[in-house]
DNA sequence: TGACCTGAC
């Protein structure tokens, strides 16, 4: 099993904090980690001690000694790229700075985040720093709560929350400093963020309004990259608290990566003193459940004299409540062993882990423009994220890293991640783009460009919804775009939406597409499988999964919605309240613009008749061997096993998404009439005829 | 016939 190894060599990292480096001399990332920081609190964050605590904390984090030199290069720059390690206190930090200095004070500060929790936090440790009320100088925006006021002039947001504001307002013009933190996590945000606040500073310069300053924040990764887009700006580097962390690789190749993290889990827990902890990434929900069961069952027979231990799957499906066992310390004399997902990579952040089980990996979404196809694979995981991995072991303390992958195998990992925004599906981000008024979105200036195969794909995505239309050879869209670009969702599901009026059932779809648009609200325990599919039963309906997931809404809201009733029923309560936000999101934006709001009540019908015409492009047919084909490239399809249509065999069937795994499957079914899709598109599907005579 | 990495508007 994994040994030897040992220590990584010295980091060779610049010294002086906020010294600009020149092109080319990227730090390389080599020792990791990280202080107890202000930042990324999922665990309920305490509130800080007394406001003189705050200056002196303020005061004593690395950034401070820097503060002069770093107001004085930001004060003169219209782009920077600022690379902080954990705890070096630049998000805390920097946009009071700006503040203090009168930089940007005619605007509004944004700080960015890619995820809701984070923003939420920063901003509330950040008005306290500055002994204000939160909401008045200090603020955030994200979906369903905007905690802003007139007097804000630091603005924490989401990137998407951003992006969404700049559809009204592209120039972005009340701010003056626009902040993209955790710019390396290359969320697809923030990859089109990149190029929309780079867009609105050139225009801002041409139009001769006041300026908008850029700056990037990141860890040590990407600099070159960042800094090139940016016009060649500056990068600064700023140092941070750092535990140093000892990295071992395994001696040899291993073929079974689970059976490895099994030994090495149980090597680590008899040799080490607890309560030092273990964190190991896993790949998937059904992985971890077993691999808990099975560390669980040895656990019972350690021998004497070996401390005990507690063993907790983490996931992101996982039921809030215990996702947050995971930050209870363990009692005394027991171990704590969390098995995770790469939830815990970024999202989750574990306190008292000594020990990081690195598998090396990760089950990710790839995205094949030529077949439309989504494909889930356990893949191997890049060195950014294995250091990311490695970084989970150090936060408080000097920690160890376990690689079950040998050193040659790790050179041999791809660099860097590959930023979301070639891997996914684009239709969003061009409707998106095109709401924007960019002025030609396949040329569209991203810093990492998607296959020109991908951006045509996507476009006429757009033009089979009827989205977009040519006009004088340039793309723009038709009315019916620009009220789709008004939904937070994916175009499809924004037009399915824009079709229920025809069919007098708005309320119903905007159920449904509420349902579809957030996680599952269905929890499915392996272990608990028949007593699931018991309570189920009621809610089914045998015209599918859309119909079945209406019922189960409707059930929720009978009851008016209360926790016992989801933990009895296996509904995920905390995704079935989002569900009532985001409908209630959605209805406002649907009155917003004149939306007439019927209910077809009882007739599910109307319902499965708006759902084929404006999924008619997801269909697929029973084929006389009884397998399935999708009806526009006769592509081999099954139905996914958690479908409630699993073991029927409907004739025609619309679906919301195609997911190869093992199979390539339709994932949440309807049950259509094959006459219903070609009065949708006669002209769509008579062009695939031909197609297919050819 | 047998299974769903992670965020976000």
């Amino acid at each position: 099993m994994p040994q030897g190894g040992g220590p990584l060599p010295p980091p060779k990292r610049p010294k002086l904090a906020s010294a600009t480096a020149p092109l080319g001399s990227a730090p390389r990332r080599a020792m990791l980690l990280a202080a107890p920081g202000p930042k990324r609190h999922t665990a309920p964050a305490s509130s800080a001690g007394s406001s003189s605590g705050l200056d002196s904390q303020r005061r004593s984090l690395p950034i401070f000694q820097a503060r002069g030199t770093l107001l004085g290069q930001l004060r003169s720059l219209d782009c920077a790229v600022l690379i902080g390690e954990t705890g070096s206190g630049k998000t805390t930090q920097i946009p009071q700075y700006l503040y203090e200095g009168g930089i940007g004070r005619q605007g509004i500060v944004a700080v960015t985040q890619p995820r809701r929790v984070a923003a939420i936090s920063l901003a509330t440790r950040v008005s306290d720093e500055k002994k204000t009320e939160l909401g008045k100088l200090v603020g955030y925006t994200v979906r369903f709560e905007d905690l802003t006021s007139e007097e804000t002039k630091i603005k924490f947001l989401t990137d998407g929350m951003l992006l969404r504001e700049a559809i009204g307002d592209p120039l972005m013009a009340k701010y003056s400093v626009v902040i993209l933190d955790e710019a390396h996590e290359r969320t697809i945000h923030t990859d089109v963020l990149f190029g929309v606040v780079k867009a609105a500073q050139k225009r801002r310069k041409e139009l001769g309004k006041s300026p908008l300053k850029i700056i990037i924040m990141s860890a040590t990764m990407d600099v070159d990259l960042f800094s090139q887009y940016f016009n060649g700006a500056p990068v600064l580097y700023l140092e941070g608290r750092q535990h140093p962390i000892q990295i071992f690789y395994a001696k040899q190749s291993q073929s079974d990566y689970l059976q490895a993290a099994l030994v090495t889990v149980f090597q680590i827990h008899q040799e080490a003193p607890p309560p030092q902890d273990i964190l190991v990434f896993l790949t998937g929900q059904e992985e971890i459940e077993a691999m808990t069961k099975t560390c669980r069952d040895i656990a019972k027979h350690l021998p004497d004299g070996c401390p005990q231990m507690v063993v907790m799957p983490l996931y992101a499906s996982l039921p809030y409540s215990q996702q947050l066992r995971v930050f209870q310390t363990a009692p005394k004399g027991y171990r704590k062993v969390v098995l995770s997902t790469n939830i815990a990579e970024t999202s989750i952040t574990i306190a008292g882990i000594k020990y990081v089980v690195d598998t090396g990996m990760v089950k990710a979404k790839k995205y094949s423009p030529e077949s439309g196809l989504e494909v889930l694979a356990v893949q191997r995981v890049s060195k950014a994220q294995a250091w990311q991995r490695a970084g989970r072991a150090g936060r408080e303390d000097s920690g160890l890293c376990y690689r079950l992958y040998t050193e040659d195998e790790f050179e041999k990992f791809d660099k860097m991640t590959i930023p979301e925004i070639q891997r996914c599906n684009l239709a969003g981000v061009m409707l998106h783009l095109l709401a924007l008024r960019i002025p030609n979105v396949l040329t569209f200036d991203f810093m990492s460009k998607p296959s020109p195969e991908a951006l045509q794909a996507a476009v006429e995505q757009l033009a089979l919804l009827g989205a977009v239309e040519r006009k004088d050879d340039q793309l723009i869209l038709t009315p019916l775009g620009r009220k789709m670009a008004a939904f937070p969702l994916e175009p499809k599901f924004s037009k399915t939406i824009l079709m229920a009026p025809k069919f007098h059932c708005t309320e119903e779809i905007l159920t449904i597409v509420s349902l579809l648009s957030v996680d599952s609200v269905l929890y499915n325990p392996p272990s608990r499988r028949d007593e699931v599919q018991a309570v189920r039963k009621k809610f089914i309906s045998s015209e599918g999964d859309h119909i079945t997931l209406l019922n189960i809404y409707r059930a929720f809201k009978n009851i008016s919605g209360n926790r016992e009733w989801c933990k009895e029923n296996f509904v995920n309560s905390r995704n079935m309240m989002l569900v009532s936000d985001v409908r209630a999101q959605l209805r406002d934006i649907c009155i917003k613009l004149s939306i007439p709001l019927e209910s077809s009540r009882s007739d599910t019908g109307n319902i499965r008749r708006c759902l084929a015409h404006s999924l008619f492009m997801n269909t697929a047919e029973l084929q006389a061997d009884g397998t399935y084909a999708t009806t526009d490239t006769h592509q081999l399809v099954a139905i996914h096993p958690s479908s409630v249509l699993f073991h029927c065999k409907p004739a025609c069937v619309t679906y919301n998404e195609l997911l190869h795994t093992n199979k390539c499957y339709m994932r949440d079914l309807c049950v259509v009439d094959a006459d219903w899709l070609y009065d949708a598109a006669p002209e769509y599907f008579r062009r695939k005829l031909r197609a297919a005579k050819n």
